[in-house]
DNA sequence: GTGAAAGCGCTAACAT
DNA sequence: ATGTTAGCGCTTTCAC
């Protein structure tokens, strides 16, 4: 049994397809009579109005596509519960793609969703600093500035449109402090996003921190890891070389590792080594000793992706400037680092 | 700038629609000549064919729609990366909803992507036991039949569809049969899925494994937490009354928290309780002690309801029985029991 | 080598 | 009160 059509109904009542569609709508235009009948198959033989067709008819799905590159990194998933929440309210429907770290899985998806099946995008892009340029003329290239577009997380100036991003140099910046300020002299950080503007902010954050407090900067105390890198070679050979305090770990993952190698090194955090991760997700609540965090307020990130994209997709005629909204990031105190 | 439709480019080259149409597909009717300058202007212009008007023209839109209870549990998180996955090879792409545990909002999003938007539909329902009848209903009157389905997690034999299970009653046997073999006399259940056939199959494995060395069953020792109860006010009861010596978490949070009170409250883990969890993410591994839990092994779970749903759009005229895939669980040791 | 027409499922303006 | 027509963007068959 296949999806029921107005113009089966039309065969079946011997009417005209229009007269069923305005029945179905309760149209006053149909006698009472016509109308209850063709309701009533309607509703028997489970009518539903085919969307697709809809769609075409209107020229709007009421649906934005999402492309994130990590589904198993609890910010990602926080920013898309933010826009899942906020596009419902708003009668939108997701349609969610992950791109697994890969700018070429992500161009494809761009493609597959720049298509008419979604009236807006909303993209945080993986690619590094060295890829920027290229990358964004290919963007500009494959949207072609038809459909409104929401860049958040990984941006750049290089394309036009609204942006919702984080203050990553406050946040560098705010951790750094407060490990200073608790007394930590050798702060290493270990990040595992090589090349990107948001570490590379971070890290501007974090000299600012130091420099304030004239300690100096050694880059050797920057550990900068790949997928296939081994974190505790790593690690340990910073850890042996330098009386390290202080560790900033720029995601939280990455933090709960680095603890638990401090720790099964002897080490007592946040006594011998304090330790500060990022993104507020619910490893670093449980793990031991609970661990004090940069959050990034995901999902206030996704809602304001969300409504600045609904925004535009809803006043295409009267376009007005783009904008870059920066959300501000918190310092969650918990037990790996010392008390102020 | 709106989006380039044959239609215009057809009249900007003076020629009819279905000589553009053949063009962009390079068809060897149209001389090489036109060919070349429509295609030239169809890639400077960035023509993107509508797949709306595909969609409709195919009575397909290669695309599947998802629905789960919650992107916040690894679990689902874990289904949702293996359907991604053998959808995205098999050339569909997901449409994925989140029903937040409400049954409400489960009929509405189904009703949203029942009318054309998906080929087909995987959904892990939220019904609590006693809703099963009456909700079973309700989604065979939404659906009626016309749209494939595969159910996973929680599922009914009310409906007649592809399923993908996990053996649950197994899974708790094989739980309770490792706290019983390492020396465990009184174990608690802490479920936080009140009324679900899963959590009352888990129970039944744990009847069993319990009997197997002629335990006594005691129900007093199944703590049901619902959203607004205080696990540590209800767990500190139980504990305060029996003396405990294992804990059987039905799911990965509550493991953590369930570990985190224990060790709060002085007991040593697993020498004074041992504790196993189910849900194999991120945290049961970076807790202290690492977690003992029970793995569903939610990627395949994932990956199999995607391809038994695209197995059976594909081949519509040739329909087969309907299958139930039962997925075995793992038990993962790690140091929150002690040893065999 | 190019075009006209029909149709996917639906709605809406315009007849009758 | 009911029907006809046109069109959303596209492909495909059949004419010319």
């Amino acid at each position: 049994m296949s999806k029921l059509t107005l113009k089966e109904m039309a065969a079946h009542f011997k009417v005209s397809v229009s007269t069923v569609s305005k029945a179905i709508h309760d149209s006053y235009e149909i006698s009472e009579e016509l109308k209850a009948k063709i309701q009533k198959f309607a509703k028997e033989n489970h009518y539903r109005p085919n969307k697709v067709a809809l769609n075409l008819l209107n020229r709007s799905t009421k649906s934005i596509g999402v492309v994130i590159p990590n589904i198993l990194n609890y910010f990602f998933v926080q920013v898309l519960f933010g826009i899942e929440k906020v596009a419902n309210d708003r009668g939108y429907s997701i349609i969610s793609c992950i791109s697994n770290h890969s700018l070429e899985k992500e161009v494809i998806t761009l493609e597959l969703l720049n298509s008419g099946s979604v009236d807006g995008l909303i993209l945080s892009s993986v690619f590094t600093e060295s890829q920027i340029e290229k990358h964004a003329e290919h963007i500009k290239e494959l949207l072609g500035e038809q459909i409104p577009l929401v860049l958040f997380d990984r941006v750049t100036e290089l394309i036009d449109c609204d942006k919702v991003i984080v203050d990553d140099f406050e946040a560098g910046y705010k951790a750094a402090k407060y490990l200073v300020d608790t007394g930590c002299k050798t702060i290493a950080v270990v990040t595992p996003m090589k090349n990107t503007q948001i570490g590379r902010l971070r890290i501007e954050g974090y000299k600012k921190a130091l420099k304030e407090r004239d300690l100096p900067f050694d880059d050797t105390l920057i550990l900068s890891i790949g997928k296939k890198d081994d974190l505790e070679f790593l690690l340990s050979f910073i850890l042996n070389s330098k009386k390290i305090d202080g560790i900033m770990a720029l995601d939280e993952i990455t933090a709960v590792k680095v603890m638990s190698i401090a720790k099964s090194r002897g080490y007592h955090v946040p006594n011998d080594i304090a330790i500060i991760g990022f993104t507020n997700g619910q490893l670093s609540k449980y793990v031991t000793p609970a661990l004090t965090i940069v959050s990034q307020h995901g999902a206030y990130i996704g809602e304001t992706c969300a409504n600045l994209l609904i925004d535009r997709i809803e006043n295409k005629n009267a376009p007005k400037p783009f904008e870059t909204k920066v959300v501000k990031t918190s310092l969650i105190v918990r037990d790996s680092t010392k008390k102020q």
